[in-house]
DNA sequence: CAAAAAAGTTAACAAATGGTAAAAAAAGCT
DNA sequence: AGCTTTTTTTACCATTTGTTAACTTTTTTG
């Protein structure tokens, strides 16, 4: 396993020694998971992270049996339900495989073992929530400032491989709207 | 200067040294800046991350002429224009005082230094942002399954001091309406 | 204090989105 | 393939929010 995309993804933030990767190298373990499955269900406690190696992601809670869709992730991405992750409770968050999926997967303990004993490791975790945690305004921004139509639109400027493979139900509710509207406006949006 | 509140707010997240404390205390400064000036102002490049000692802040940008908040900081919160800061890059976003404040500066090379020479001030970087990244995407889910009028209960109960110093109409930008409904919905809440 | 500017409110109408229900289309399952 | 379940679309009406414009109130400034 050599794990070049994780290599790729991570080198875009920190330059990491061929120790540090030593360090990790050990400690990642691969998933698959079937379409459906769960790497998260509802009131268990997140113990690791995942990088989506292969395939699609989806975190979403049940909001009066509605599920909200709060992210689709893209390939190549980091992802856990952070809430729980960092906090220890039961997550209100799921994370389930849109499609069959690989995962590369590190345990809590592990990465707060490097954490504490690599200081590029602790770089690159939080230069990678920082990211995160930009592209997370940005959504806020479209949210308050745009349409559903313009938020549509530019998703699929964004992720046009996610509509390939993600069930539209979902990403209306990733856009903040029902699945009914968003019907109304594929209608009316010609290309 | 004994930066009590500063202590205090970093105390939950991560226990540090009085080794680490003297390593940061002769690179904090203090800024006060009055009602409506300025700490980040538009096409400027943030070279520094701020702690609200005292008064509000808040972060906004201009969008076709009109001001949207993305963001109104309480109290003993960090806060600077990260994407700028993260980039180097001309910020879009403007950062500028609702009340007089008093505010407790880091410069980035100093912050860069202490990341890169204490390990424990690059886990308090990277706690916080995480911090901050789960509170925006709980904003994110108030965004996309609440109503207007529900976002406003909401941020009444949760930062009734804010009402007492920050004008109706940033508020409206940051719940994602105009201020015009802000009115009409204040007018049919009775509390 | 008075004038001017900014903030907040109101109203009428327009546009966007939601809720409900049903039909059509697509996907999953023996 | 045929049956079942899920997803997507459509339609109608209700509700929420936006737009424009005028007015009122509050704040700032000379």
């Amino acid at each position: 396993m050599d794990h070049k995309a994780l290599k790729l993804f991570i080198s875009n933030f920190v330059e990491l020694t061929e120790n540090d990767w030593k360090a990790v190298e050990p400690v990642i373990e691969v998933l698959h998971l079937k379409k459906n499955g769960f790497f998260i269900r509802e009131g268990k406690i997140a113990k690791k992270i995942a990088f989506t190696n292969k395939g699609y992601l989806r975190v979403y809670y049940n909001h009066d049996g509605d599920e909200i869709t709060r992210d689709i992730s893209p390939l190549y991405t980091m992802i856990t339900a952070l809430p729980s992750y960092i906090k220890q409770k039961p997550s209100f968050e799921i994370i389930q495989a849109i499609t069959d999926c690989e995962l590369l997967i590190i345990k809590r303990d592990h990465l707060e073992f490097l954490y504490d004993n690599y200081p590029n490791w602790q770089k690159v975790g939080r230069r990678i929530i920082e990211e995160m945690f930009v592209e997370t305004q940005n959504r806020i921004y479209s949210l308050i400032t745009q349409t559903a139509e313009a938020r549509y639109k530019k998703m699929i400027e964004s992720f046009p491989d996610i509509f390939l493979h993600v069930p539209l139900q979902y990403i209306a509710s990733y856009l903040g709207i029902t699945s009914q509207s968003l019907s109304r406006l594929r209608k009316t949006i010609k290309f």
